[in-house]
DNA sequence: GTCTATAGTCCGATAGAC
DNA sequence: GTCTATCGGACTATAGAC
């Protein structure tokens, strides 16, 4: 049911879930590595030796948010009904998804590897370039696909930020209309 | 022709420069009081005469973003002709000429103040939730307002953290298909 | 108004015991 | 595998000369 590797190494996973909500907690670049050790129940030097560096903690930020997202498009993938534009509609679902408790915390990594070392998102940028190519290859309507696409991307950024000015309906709102311009091409 | 207070504090837009540029160098969370006087050719005494403190600074490159993206939109209005979702095509409009070379850096002190002192950003906060009760009261079709906004956000988020997969040619169409959007409801 | 020098703090990483 | 203790560097901010 659950993946056998979830069970290997749990330190990992709660100092990483530690960190994750720390960064929504005290911010991106008040990240350190004592706070991390804190907030996960271990000393500095235990953190250290599942992540021997900072860095190492921030990359393994950024792709469990990665892992995490690519898993829950797969699973999407078998489940959702065909249709116009369904990659699409299938990437909007997913980065609607991410709001959701669990992946929330874990676009923080993003935040924090975008604070501390840039280049450390090289593989976001990769999966945004893949997505556009699947996105080019495989939609009925490049045109709404590609504002589909941007317009939930802006909706996560703000959110993302905390920026986000809409209520609840309002977001509901937002969500048909894009679904709505992603089957009929139109709002 | 040019402001009369842009001549006042020469020191203070040197300074504001050489931090914009800088974080697009070597990241926002590497923005130090050092690299930060030496590109501007001051000490560090000489740049914390002009801003008391780090917060002082970034707050003064939020601040210098909100100005500039506030007088480009005011001077847009008058020249920009009527039509469908003028309101909306306004703001898309002052959005995408932020990618050009003067205000494209400053736009990093919102990567700046993230990294750092997230609580600076209330002011965007605030244009953000002033633009959208801007659209609610002002467009013709709210769902496309939206949609078109919030893609342009989406594209400018990936712009500024160099995601952007986009060729020239990919923007301007992309564009071309929002413009579309806001004028008639459909891509 | 800008400089140098330095105080004081925080943090990442190492070393070695258990 | 996790701990404590500590080093060494980097950083913000202050003090005072010019």
């Amino acid at each position: 049911m659950a993946k056998v590797s979830s069970m290997r190494s749990n330190s990992r996973e709660k100092i990483l879930d530690a960190a994750a909500h720390l960064v929504s907690e005290i911010g991106a670049g008040r990240l350190t590595l004592d706070a991390v050790a804190h907030r996960a129940g271990i000393s500095k030097g235990g953190l250290l030796y599942n992540f021997p560096s900072k860095s190492a903690l921030l990359q393994g930020m950024v792709q469990r948010i990665i892992d995490e997202v690519c898993a829950e498009k797969d699973q999407l993938r078998s489940t959702m009904p065909e249709g116009p534009n369904a990659e699409a509609r299938l990437i909007v679902t997913v980065l609607l998804n991410m709001r959701s408790s669990k992946t929330k915390d874990l676009a923080n990594g993003i935040l924090a590897a975008s604070a501390e070392e840039p280049e450390l998102l090289a593989p976001v940028r990769d999966i945004v370039r893949q997505t556009f190519e699947e996105l080019k290859s495989r939609s009925d309507d490049l045109d709404a696909a590609l504002i589909g696409w941007l317009a939930v991307e802006g909706l996560s950024s703000f959110e993302m930020h905390d920026f986000s000015p809409f209520t609840e309906q309002d977001r509901k709102r937002i969500i048909a209309a894009v679904d709505r311009l992603l089957r009929n091409g139109k709002v």
